[in-house]
DNA sequence: GCATGACGTTGATTTAGGTCAAACTACCCG
DNA sequence: CGGGTAGTTTGACCTAAATCAACGTCATGC
C-alpha cells in the first residue's frame, strides 16, 4: 500500500498546497497542520470555503483532468502526501473500499460545506462568527481530545475569518469585540478561550443535531481513522507544543 | 444487481423526500423530476443548499444513522429509486467501482456548494441571481441536450430563488425586473428566456473554468452515466411535454 | 363568473454591514 | 534595541438589501 506514497511534502504556512486553476493530476492527503480551501472572484476578493484538518483528502475533483476552480493554502506549517491519480486507482482495484472511504470523506466536506452556506444565506454576522468558531473548536476537540476545556490555538487572522464569513474583517473585529465584552470568548492573536460555551451555542443558533454531526469524527489516536494512505497522521507539525494523546469523552463536550 | 431496487417511489410536487431530522436509513437516488435540498434554521427561516436533477444521489451521509440535518423537496413530480444502506455496503462489495462513483457524484455536489458559497459569501444580489440562473440553465442543457436555445422550463419561484441565495424574494424581483429591463433575460411563472447569454454571464462575473465545470456533467442518454442503480433515468417524469433527445454538442453553448 | 390562494410587483422606510481612513499593538529580525 | 510589517481596533459615513405593507395577476375550483 504504501508503495504508492510518493513522500510526504512539507509546505510552509501561507504557502498554497495547489492554486485555483492548477490542473489536477494527483490528490493529497492533509498529514500535518492546518489549511483551508478558497476560491479566488474575478476581482481578486477571496472566499474561504472551508477549513481543513489533517485526514482531509485535496484535490479529488469531479472531472479528471479539468482545472481546479479553488485552491488550498496552509494555515500553519503543514505537511500533505502525495498520491497520483491513476496510482489512486490502481490501489483501490487492490482494496475497493478505498472508493467508499473517499466517498465518506467527500461527504463529511458537503455536510459541513451545507452547514456553512445555511449559515452565509441566512444567519447574521454575529451567528456567523459563533457557528464558525464552535464548529471549529468541536472538529479540533474531536481530533485532538484532552485538550484544556476552553482554549485552542486558532491560527487564523480575523481577516481569514472575514474572508470565510462573507464579512470584512473590520466587521469581524466589531463582533470579536462584542462577544468579548458579553462574556463569551475572546479570540486575540490566534489564541481562542470560550467562557461561556452555552452561550456561544445559544448565538450561533445551533441545533443538537448539527453539533453531534461535527463531533462524529474520528479521532486520530484511535483506530477508526479513514486514512486514504495507511499512515497515522500525525498532529500538527510546526507551531505546535507537545500535546497529550489522552482519550477523554468527546461527546458530551461543552 | 437490480434486486436490491426495493422499486421507484413517485413524489409529489412539494413533498419532502426525506425532511431534516429523519433518520437516515436508506438512499435514494433520483430518477425523474427537479428537487433541492435544503436547511431549516431554528426560527423556521429556509436555506436551499442546493438544486438537484436526475442521477443525483441522495441522502448518503457521512455518520450512519445519524439524522439528516437536512431534507429534500420535490419542485415538480418526482421518482427516486430507494437502496437500503446494508444493500449498497452489500453491493459495493460485488461492484467495487460503486465507491467511486458515489464518490464521484458526492465531490459534484460539493463542487457545486462550493460555488455557491462564493456567490453567496462574496457577490451582489445581481451577481448571485445571474450565477444561479446561469448554472441551472448549464446543468439543465447538459442533462437534456438540444432543447430550444435560450428558453427553459425553471420549476421555481422567486422565493425559492431567494431561499437559496439568501435574499428575499422581494429583492430577487426587483433583480430580476432590472434585468427584464436590460434585456438580459425573462423568468415569469416558470417561464426562463435567456435573451443575452454573454451579457448573463457578464453580470455573474464567472470565469470560464467554472463554466466548464458545470458542463461537464455525463447526458443522460450518453453510455457515461454514473448510475448507481443500474437502469437509465429519464427525464422528468411530470409537467413536462414531449422532447427531442438529438445530441448537439453542448461543449461550447451559449 | 366569481372566490380563493399562491405568486409576483412596487413603494416607503430602516438597518446591518461595507467602506475609508487613521491609529494602535504584537511580533519578527537584523 | 529599534524599525518594519502584519494584524487589530476604532470612528464617521454610506449603501445594498431587508422589512413592512399594499396591490396586482395568474390559475384553480365551484
Amino acid at each position: 500500500m504504501r508503495r504508492f506514497r510518493s513522500g510526504d511534502h512539507r509546505i510552509k504556512a501561507g504557502q498554497d498546497i495547489f492554486s485555483p486553476g492548477a490542473r489536477c493530476e494527483a490528490i493529497y492527503s492533509l498529514t500535518g497542520g492546518w489549511a483551508f480551501r478558497y476560491a479566488l472572484l474575478e476581482d481578486g476578493r477571496r472566499q474561504i470555503l472551508d477549513f481543513v484538518l489533517p485526514g482531509a483528502v485535496l484535490g479529488f475533483h469531479p472531472t479528471d483532468g479539468a482545472r481546479a476552480t479553488y485552491g488550498v493554502q496552509a494555515l500553519t506549517d503543514a505537511s500533505v502526501c502525495v498520491i497520483r491519480r491513476s496510482d489512486l486507482v490502481a490501489l483501490s482495484r487492490e482494496l475497493p473500499e478505498i472508493g467508499f472511504r473517499l466517498a465518506w470523506l467527500v461527504s463529511r466536506d458537503r455536510s459541513l460545506a451545507f452547514d456553512h452556506l445555511a449559515s452565509l444565506g441566512r444567519q447574521s454576522a454575529h451567528q456567523r462568527v459563533a457557528h464558525l468558531i464552535l464548529e471549529l473548536f468541536i472538529r479540533y476537540r474531536a481530533q485532538w481530545p484532552g485538550q484544556r476545556f476552553e482554549e485552542m490555538h486558532l491560527p487564523l487572522t480575523q481577516e481569514h475569518i472575514g474572508d470565510a464569513l462573507g464579512l470584512t474583517s473590520v466587521h469581524v473585529n466589531r463582533v470579536l469585540r462584542d462577544l468579548r465584552k458579553k462574556g463569551v470568548l475572546e479570540f486575540h492573536y490566534k489564541r481562542l478561550c470560550i467562557h461561556d460555551p452555552d452561550k456561544l451555542i445559544g448565538i450561533a443558533e445551533i441545533d443538537q443535531n448539527l453539533l453531534q454531526s461535527w463531533m462524529g469524527q474520528p479521532a486520530l489516536n484511535g483506530d477508526v481513522g479513514f486514512d486514504l494512505t495507511g499512515q497515522k497522521t500525525s498532529g500538527e507539525t510546526a507551531t505546535s507544543s507537545k500535546r497529550r494523546t489522552s482519550r477523554t469523552e468527546t461527546r458530551n463536550a461543552l
